[in-house]
DNA sequence: GCTGGAGGTAGACAGATGTATACCGGATGC
DNA sequence: GCATCCGGTATACATCTGTCTACCTCCAGC
């Protein structure tokens, strides 16, 4: 059952809960202090102006608060990547459009996503565990879109999904930098777009031309060495 | 000048100094609790069978530990990572023995490189830039073995330069994996080469053939169309 | 209209932590 | 041969932390 308490958190932007207080400090101290484990909860509660004690009306410890922070932005952020994908179905304009929405949401949701990167190698067991699952969702997400759009119909199931994790988990590296580097968020805008235009490129000549580490050699060696490959026969 | 007590640091392995058996316990520590700064110097002591104010004998806080730390891991691994490089020349063979070395490192080194690499994304300010600046140095490493052994003449230097540094920095990420589970190991390697391979002829492809999202989706749309997609003349 | 529970507050306590001061043995350098 | 300094120890202290118990307030449901 639904409490008039319980809607006016949901309505209202601003945290006028404790809870969402809480959270909302925890995003902003844990960021400032480079993970959510650096911070006390008497310290946490200071910082949300609350008394210590409320702490424990919410949560049992401070893992319960940061995977409870990560629930209050990973799924916002699948949801919002989903829905573009339901829309634009070509590998050019989704990519475009997917890594715009990407950093435009680590852009509006400041300190959440890198929180959520930070956490991924951070402190917490509970929380690294929490995150595998979050991300192995969003690269579900991407492994079926890349299947149901033929995105790269020439590379098995496994493969897809081998790709599709790289790129979140570079994507989640990145928002790191994108964060904390202001000046160079267009740049690492175009470097996310071509990491994954290379990765498809690169998956698609490395399995058409079956090249491996030694055959590939001959790809710098010039145009007369690469002339020796050829892709083998495709029926 | 060298006091007797420094050799004996030096000679032995085990470490007999309480200076390398604080960073011994540190880097232990650290790893189990996923951070140095989730360690007190107090526990340090403690781990190192060391009186706590020992520590104020050989360091000023927490992060100078760690600095010192990093120092002890990462310079030998570039140095490692060099000497190989000073042998074979050929990129498939260079690739297979730097990614084989660089795991054995980890292997060898249990949880240093772990360590590193959570520190990359870590809490304190000053362990990751020292992180950065390291990682820097391998990054320049690879670029010129790739330079100078004509690795990858299609792209200019800058495009190395990114190239390289995604790739060390993947590898990082891979070393936590790596270490976190013993049987995908063999797994890892693989695919990690495979990475580099990907990345590389990616790189490769998407010059040569001026691609870019939109004109790489012919790819995907199969044989017929990709015939459509030729590299332009090479003089 | 009353009762119960959820959200919030206050005070107290044991334990751990970082730091300061003082003391000690032994190898080093002159 | 001796003063010195380095690495290590012991004690002490203020501070902060997590947690416990008790009390208050107010909205919801019967």
């Amino acid at each position: 059952m639904q409490t008039k308490r319980d809607q006016k958190t949901v309505e209202t932007k601003v945290p006028v809960n404790g809870r969402s207080r809480l959270i909302d400090a925890a995003i902003r101290l844990a960021n400032q202090r480079g993970g959510i484990n650096a911070v006390g909860m008497r310290e946490l509660a200071r910082e949300a102006g609350l008394n210590p004690n409320t702490f424990y009306r919410h949560f049992e410890t401070i893992d319960d608060l940061g995977a409870a922070a990560l629930e209050t932005v990973l799924p916002p952020l699948r949801e919002g990547l989903r829905a573009r994908r339901r829309g634009s179905m070509s590998f050019g304009d989704s990519t475009v459009e997917t890594v715009r929405y990407f950093f435009g949401f680590v852009e509006d949701h400041p300190m959440s996503i890198t929180f959520a990167a930070r956490e991924m190698y951070g402190v917490s067991q509970r929380l690294r565990d929490s995150l595998i699952e979050s991300v192995a969702l969003l690269t579900e997400d991407l492994v079926e879109a890349i299947i149901a759009n033929r995105w790269a119909p020439f590379i098995d199931e496994a493969r897809v999904r081998e790709l599709s994790d790289t790129i979140i988990k570079q994507f989640f590296a990145m928002a790191l930098d994108y964060e904390a580097q202001p000046a160079q968020r267009p740049a690492i805008v175009e470097r996310a777009e071509r990491f994954v235009l290379m990765m498809f490129t690169g998956a698609y000549f490395v399995e058409t031309l079956k090249l491996d580490l030694r055959s590939a050699e001959a790809l710098a060696a010039g145009p007369a060495a690469r002339n020796r490959i050829h892709p083998r026969s495709e029926s």
